[in-house]
DNA sequence: AGGTCATCCTGGAAGC
DNA sequence: TGCTTCCAGGATGACC
């Protein structure tokens, strides 16, 4: 389930092997992946040039191509990835987009539950702010002050508040559980009530998992031991006091929790 | 405004 | 073993 990290993970693979390669031909087969777009536009929109720079906001990724032509923009949905194959290697099958490159290799982005949206944008700025999202959670993307004023004035359960995306772009269902565990917070909390230290807990333990999350390649099991993320399945046990992890529905998504480390609420 | 639920989709796991 | 059912979840929208 492409996250912050994982899109992360993603723009930096297209920075290092992706950019400056002739596009000689352009593949989106499926409809249903293209937002406002067409094969035969992106084609118009791609082939002959090549990628010059990235971009990524929350989950959204941004590559820019050559001649200031436009940018353009994956949503990874749940099964999204993307694979930059070398000439001569099979590529995986049913692209939802494909560009060969003039070399022979070529980028592919795979998404099989098709939850994943393809777009030609013309300012990824631009995109955003149309699309309502908050400031990015990693790197300069936001700093403690707007973390906490934007989180303080939401009455929702503090699970989904990080998960709104138009409050904070970048936490998805799974690296927020994981947020929660490092910060000690039960899901259910409050966000207007939280008080300002636990706030700033909350922001610290943020970034810190985003960027151990990016350090770890976006693999949970190489996040190390005192993470939630390599127990969040069924019979997964509290890395701190091995209880058995709780398993909840809240509003329509599962959140794993500790209810003996994870009771502040406040 | 916030919570819940349904919808989209399909591979993989669980159940029988 | 093989079939059926369930579940996961990001974004969006309906409804209360």
């Amino acid at each position: 389930m492409p996250e912050l990290p994982d899109v992360e993970v993603f723009r930096r693979q297209i920075e290092r092997h992706a950019l400056h390669r002739r596009i000689t031909a352009v593949r989106a087969p499926d409809r249903r992946m293209l937002e406002g777009t067409s094969e035969s536009a992106l084609r118009r929109a791609l082939v002959g040039r090549s990628l010059v720079a990235t971009r990524r906001h929350g989950k959204y990724l941004f590559a820019a191509t050559s001649d200031h032509g436009g940018w353009l923009m994956l949503h990874f949905g749940m099964t999204g990835a993307i694979h930059i194959v070398p000439a001569g290697v099979l590529a995986p099958e049913n692209p939802k987009l494909r560009l060969d490159f003039e070399d022979g290799g070529r980028f592919v982005f795979t998404d099989p539950r098709t939850f994943g949206r393809i777009a030609w944008v013309r300012d990824p700025a631009e995109y955003v702010a149309d699309k309502g999202l908050g400031p990015d959670l990693y790197a300069d993307g936001v700093d403690a002050k707007t973390f906490t004023e934007r989180v303080r004035q939401r009455k929702g359960t503090i699970k989904s508040v990080l998960m709104d995306q138009s409050v904070l772009a970048g936490l998805g269902n799974v690296y927020t559980d994981e947020v929660l565990f490092q910060a000690g917070l039960d899901p259910h909390a409050r966000a207007n009530e939280l008080r300002p230290e636990t706030l700033a807990t909350l922001y610290r333990e943020t970034r810190r998992v985003l960027r151990r999350a990016v350090a770890a390649n976006a693999d949970p099991d190489r996040m190390g031991h005192e993470y939630l993320l390599p127990q969040r399945h069924a019979g997964g046990e509290c890395p701190r006091c091995g209880r058995p992890l709780v398993w909840e529905s809240m509003g329509g998504r599962t959140a794993y929790y500790c209810a003996k480390d994870q009771t502040r609420r406040m």
